[in-house]
DNA sequence: GCTTACATTAAGCTGCGCCTTAATGATTGA
DNA sequence: TCAATCATTAAGGCGCAGCTTAATGTAAGC
């Protein structure tokens, strides 16, 4: 009687704020989706959807089937993907969080790679600027994040440790000279990456012997694009903060220095989240591993 | 992509013998049943079911798949019937299992006002000689049982409270005498009910004052149904042990008398088992109100 | 008062899911 | 060897779920 279809339907219609809306949603005309509710409200003999002046509200009875329809479609989902993993398949969506930087530069080739060489998977990479802040939104497989974590009850898996630098240009380095110590950075011009909440100008460092200290900086630039930051200081601009992963090619080629050598930041290890309700699928895991080997090894 | 008529199909499928006996299980030819399979293998590219000469076999993958529909399944219809309850709606299959005796004179009659006070019930009554056996075959909502049970993780509810006595006819009891003593009923001629694996002969009685003895009978006339038992007992056969709800009525109309009346044997109460799997349903829950109230009184 | 967006009813069309029949081949047991 | 049972493929048909268009009614914003 109830159907796969209906489940879909009616959690589709629960997202939409009107039925014209969710029309345009599912790629249908409005009356189809009138019709179609009265009909699964006929079946049920149960009014699910209460409609009234512009949008409308599910009834306690609607949201239960909601509540219910979800957790059975990820079961059917997962039965799905569990099936292809079976026949030893990866295939599928892949849907993939990464913040803005890392993402772009790191996971999107990565991506890109594994997706050629799986034709049957059709993935989709989403950057933003808090990804953990999407994990609620359910709408993803991977999740990847860069940096300390609160507590999650979500399995994650290290795939690179990453240390933070403070790095200058050769050429301001030669200009301005650099601090030998901690309280010295002050006089320099200092750029940070303001993102969030995580406090961008107070710099925790650990010194020679486990000595620590906690700078308070004045940036003089400060950007939410941590690699608009690189590029700044490639410029000659000044000192910032930057991941590991981002200017370790910089500082191979010579083209950036790092400032307080012996003194280190916290680090900020990149991890990938995996989305319980979808990890039991091949695509994922073998993902997941390939994000572990090449970007462990960049 | 799978569908809920997807998982109904390979499940009827498993439990069928062969491809030829689920098609006429499922009232379609045999080509329909082919071909549906094939198609389903398609989609999921994964062999489900080996069939070879005679008889199929689920693959591995197939047993699996079947294990998860299952899930889902009963989760589909709890929906349904949770949506209906919600609905105060009592409508629907209602399969209730009771022992013989008790199920064909007591639990039948309610069942028939019940589902005549609910035009939409659909109910089924199985009788069966020993109902706690078919627990796991699943197919059930409600399970009546009079007696002891073992320790069960299922839900249940004690309708009536039900004595067990050892009672003759008047003219039994005329012609012959009755016993005063428990010792003293070896000389009288006994009948027993022969089920299962309850040892039948063996009375373990309570006493005034609490006194304990066991009787080990050596019955002359045997049956496994109790009501050829008390039709014997009617008859001026001997004595037989019965249980309270079958002959209260012989009792109390003079036509039976109880034996040894300040001796009793251990009770055994008429008690409703409710499968989990479906117990959320109105119609369950207020059936078994209606059994423990029109049992309750008689 | 006009326009715009939304919901609903009615009526009709259509794709396709699922079935059927027909024919073939394989296997088994009498 | 024949009869019976089963599985499968091919080809064709049918029902109906689910869509469309068309028309009507309603509420809201300018």
């Amino acid at each position: 009687m109830i159907d796969v279809s209906d489940l879909r339907f009616l959690t589709a219609l629960s997202a939409a704020p009107s039925l014209a809306a969710a029309a345009r949603a599912l790629n249908v005309t409005p009356p189809a989706v009138s019709q179609r509710l009265s009909l699964l409200e006929d079946r049920l003999r149960l009014r699910l959807i209460e409609r009234g002046r512009g949008n409308l509200w599910l009834t306690a009875e609607g949201a239960y089937f909601v509540e219910r329809a979800k957790g059975i479609l990820d079961n059917v989902e997962s039965l799905k993907d569990e099936m292809s993993a079976r026949a030893g398949r990866v295939e599928g969506p892949l849907h993939v969080i990464a913040p803005f930087g890392f993402g772009r530069l790191r996971v999107a080739p990565v991506l890109a790679r594994f997706g050629n060489e799986n034709p049957e998977l059709r993935p989709t990479l989403s950057l933003s600027e808090d990804p953990v802040n999407t994990i609620n939104s359910g709408l993803w497989d991977v999740l990847i994040h860069v940096g300390r974590l609160p507590h999650l009850r979500i399995t994650q898996r290290k795939l690179a440790s990453n240390r933070r630098f403070l790095v200058a240009s050769v050429s301001y380095a030669r200009q301005c000279g650099l601090p030998q110590r901690p309280q010295d950075v002050s006089v320099h011009r200092v750029g940070v990456v303001r993102e969030n909440r995580a406090d961008a100008t107070l710099w925790p460092l650990t010194g020679p012997g486990g000595i620590e200290t906690s700078l308070r900086v004045q940036p003089v630039y400060a950007c939410n694009d941590g690699e608009v930051l690189r590029a700044w200081a490639l410029d000659g601009f000044g000192i910032v903060e930057r991941s590991e992963w981002s200017v370790s090619g910089d500082l191979a080629e010579g083209k950036l220095v790092r400032v307080l050598p012996d003194w280190s930041l916290p680090d900020a290890d990149i991890v990938a989240l995996l989305n319980p309700a979808t990890v039991r699928s091949l695509r994922i895991s073998k993902f997941v591993d390939r994000l572990a080997t090449d970007i462990g090894n960049t």
